[in-house]
DNA sequence: TCGAATTTGTGCGTATGTATC
DNA sequence: GGATACATACGCACAAATTCG
C-alpha cells in the first residue's frame, strides 16, 4: 500500500497551484502557519514540502521575508571550446554577446600571492612561489552568473606589460591574448569539471539558493612548450547558465 | 561568540579518529547509540554528523548494516576530446586503458522506440519517430562507474550492418567509426554537462550513496552535413570518475 | 531610529519504516 | 523470524533575517 507521505502530498498541492497560476512568480506564498492550516498539516510538513520545490528551482525562500515563486530565468549559455578564443575581446564577451546579453565583469587583482599547494602543482611551481591572483565576478545583464579565481606564476609575466590581467593595453583580453602578446602560445586547455554544492559565500554572490547546484572547473592553460601558463578555479551555478562543450572529430 | 553545533563536534570528532587510524577504510563503526553515550549527545546528533561526512564521501551508510568507512577509490579519468576517438576500438576503452584498467561494458538494444519529446528535439526529428535506443552499464575493472542511454534516429541505420550499435561487425566499435561505416562522417560532438543528484535507481546500479552528486552529460554527434545522428544522456558519478576536458587553441 | 512581530532557517528529539544479518 | 541498525518523516524550540510601525 504506497501511501504518499504527507509533505509529498503537499508539494504536489503547492506544484499544482503554480502550474494553475494561483501564483505568479514573483508571488509570496502564504505563510507556512496559514499553507498548513488551510491543507490540515503542522507546518513542518509544509517547510519540508517548499524545501523540496526549492531545491528544484520552482521556490525561492528568502530569510525573513517569504517564500516566493521563483523567476523563470533564461539561463546564459557559456561555451567552452576553441572556438571561443578570438584574437579580439575576451572569450565572456563572446559568449554573452551570443545570447544577446550584455556582458561585464569585476576583478581584483593581487600580485605575488605565494601559490598555496593544490596551484602549484596545477602550475607546475612549488609550493610557495609568488603568482599574479585575480578574483572575477562575472555579470550578465549586471547580474552575476559566474564566479572565477585565476592564478598565473609571477615569473611569468613579471616586467611585462601583461602582468596585471585587468591592466594594461591588453585588460581584459583572455589569457591567449595576452599571453600572445608577450611571445608565448598557448596551445590547449585542460578543463576538469565537477559537480558540487555552491557554498554559502559562493551562492550569496551569485544570488542563489544555499545547496544549490553548481559545476566548478578546474581550467589550465598550457603553452606549445608543455608548461602550465594559467590556472583557474571556475564556479558556475546550474541554475544561471548551461555549459556547451564543442568537440571537433575531425579523423 | 561562534559556538559549534554539537553535530559539527562530533563530525570533527569522528574525522579525527579516522585520519588516526582508530577505524580504517571498511571497517564499520560503532551504532549510533554506542557514539552517542560516548560523547555525551543524542543518538540524532551523530546521525546528522554521519550524514555530513557521508555526502562529503568520507563514511558510506548501508540500511541494516552500519555505517562504514568508505575505501579510498582511485577514480577513473574519463576524457572527452577529439582525441579519444580512434579509428579502432571504443573511446571508452581508451580510457580504461590510459588509466591501466580494464574496461567493458553491458547493453541493450531497443529497435524501434519512439522518439520521446527531448530526443526528438534534440536529433532533429519527430516526437514518436522510431529510434534505436541503447542503454549501457560501463564498468572499469568490473565494477560500475558511468551509465548512459543512446538514441539514433532508425532511419539513418535501417537496412545497414550498424543499426543496432552493439551487434554486426562493428558492434562496440563508438558512434564515429560506426557511421564512418556506412557513408557518415561525423564532424563534431556537442556536450552539454549538467550538474545533479543521482535518483535512487541510478545509486544502485552505480554502488554510490542516494544523494551523491553526478554529471549528466548530454552529448549529441553531427554528421558533416550538420545534422545530428546521435544524442546519448551519460551519467558520471562524481566519487568514482573525474572529467577533463583537453580543448585544443590552435589560431 | 529602534524594537516588536512575522517568517524563514537550523538544530535536535521521537516515532516509524525498512533493510540486513 | 527476530534483533539490530540505518533511513525517513514529523514535531518542537530557538535563532536569524526581514519588515513595519
Amino acid at each position: 500500500m504506497p501511501e504518499q507521505p504527507p509533505y509529498l502530498r503537499i508539494a504536489d498541492e503547492l506544484r499544482r497551484r503554480i502550474m494553475e497560476h494561483m501564483w505568479e512568480p514573483g508571488d509570496r506564498l502564504p505563510s507556512r502557519t496559514q499553507i498548513g492550516q488551510e491543507c490540515g498539516v503542522g507546518e513542518n510538513v509544509v517547510r519540508r514540502a517548499q524545501e523540496l520545490l526549492i531545491s528544484q528551482g520552482m521556490l525561492e525562500g528568502r530569510a525573513g521575508s517569504g517564500t516566493y515563486v521563483a523567476e523563470p530565468r533564461q539561463r546564459v549559455r557559456i561555451v567552452r571550446s576553441s572556438a571561443r578564443e578570438q584574437p579580439e575581446g575576451s572569450p565572456f564577451h563572446a559568449d554573452m554577446k551570443a545570447v544577446g546579453r550584455q556582458g561585464d565583469w569585476e576583478s581584483r587583482t593581487d600580485a605575488k600571492i605565494p601559490a598555496p599547494p593544490e596551484i602549484a602543482a596545477r602550475l607546475g611551481i612549488s609550493e610557495g612561489d609568488l603568482c599574479v591572483r585575480t578574483t572575477y565576478e562575472f555579470l550578465a545583464d549586471g547580474r552575476p552568473v559566474q564566479l572565477s579565481a585565476s592564478w598565473e606564476p609571477y615569473d611569468l609575466t613579471a616586467g611585462t606589460l601583461v602582468v596585471l590581467p585587468e591592466g594594461g593595453p591588453h585588460a581584459g583580453a583572455g589569457v591567449v591574448n595576452r599571453m600572445a602578446a608577450i611571445g608565448i602560445t598557448v596551445s590547449h586547455a585542460v578543463e576538469q569539471p565537477e559537480p558540487r554544492q555552491a557554498t554559502t559565500e559562493e551562492a550569496s554572490l551569485l544570488g542563489t539558493q544555499k545547496g544549490s547546484l553548481v559545476t566548478h572547473i578546474r581550467r589550465t592553460y598550457y603553452s606549445d612548450q608543455g608548461h602550465p601558463v594559467e590556472t583557474a578555479d571556475i564556479v558556475i551555478p546550474a541554475s544561471l547558465c548551461e555549459i556547451v562543450y564543442e568537440i571537433p572529430i575531425g579523423r
